[in-house]
DNA sequence: TTTATATCGGACAAATTTATCCGAAATAAA
DNA sequence: TTTATTTCGGATAAATTTGTCCGATATAAA
């Protein structure tokens, strides 16, 4: 569904979120032991998270990533998947034709678009905010 | 969403089902033309798809692909999902946790969930013979 | 000012997916 | 029986995704 590099981007947005609402900045390496991902590859995606201006990075000793608290219910999970994996997973068909719509569908057309827009609909609704309070009190995971 | 094998394969099996309605038989090559996908790569996925029983193939000249004619409205989607992707799609995390269910849930769980359970059924309730209907009034297509 | 620590950014490497090639096996027809 | 045609199956190659390494840059603190 997503690729590994966003699902890493997600999961460290959602510690970084948690975090950020605790006035805590935190730092790659710990994003990456809290989330299980490679720390390396972690780097590479956090990079496009703050180019995207979904973090703040800060450079230098003390320095790390966190979101403003404010934009912490502002912020859409669309927004981290669209960052990293595009828009094809909204926009695109399901048996890959590269023009398909009401007026030329295939044949999956009509049954997958209910799902795609569901899907959408889904990420668009859904802040960083209601997803971390889970975290808060224990009830989700970030890894495992 | 799918892998491109995937995505080749419920073509070609489409089309297959298509012809075999009309007791025609089917080629490789025909079915690379009609689905626009490369030749030698859709011949591995045909030879997953006989494997799982999903097409029979018959070698030799006249040789070729088919699908039962009584077969054609049993067969579902999920079959060809399920032989080439396995069923990841159905069963896994959205964040890509390994362990992930109710109990210990990631914090996407339960809104993923939903989106997941209705592909399922989605894929699990749609046959070869509703979509090749489609095909064969010219309302629907596999290329462009 | 120096040092230590953090992200940034580019090059590189490994793994996976996508795609190709070709000889082997089966089989229909000449 | 021979030939031509088709799928089968294994080896290989290309492309993409995933993952690593390391020097450059920024900056907080000694």
């Amino acid at each position: 569904m997503f690729s590994k590099a966003c699902e890493y981007g997600i999961k460290a947005t959602l510690f970084i979120a948690l975090q950020s609402l605790q006035d805590q900045r935190v730092n790659l390496k710990d994003i990456a032991k809290e989330i299980n991902s490679p720390v390396a590859f972690t780097a590479k995606i956090l990079q496009q998270l703050a180019k995207n201006n979904i973090v703040d990075s800060v450079k230098g000793p003390t320095g790390g990533f966190q979101i403003e608290k404010k934009r912490i219910d502002k912020i859409r999970l669309s927004e981290i998947v669209s960052a990293i994996d595009g828009d094809a997973i909204y926009k695109g068909c399901g048996l890959g034709l590269k023009e398909c719509n009401a007026n030329k569908p295939c044949p999956l057309h009509n049954k997958f678009a209910i799902i795609r827009d569901d899907l959408k609909e889904m990420l668009e609704g859904t802040s960083l905010y209601e997803l971390a309070t889970g975290l808060e009190v224990g009830l989700t995971f970030l890894k495992r």
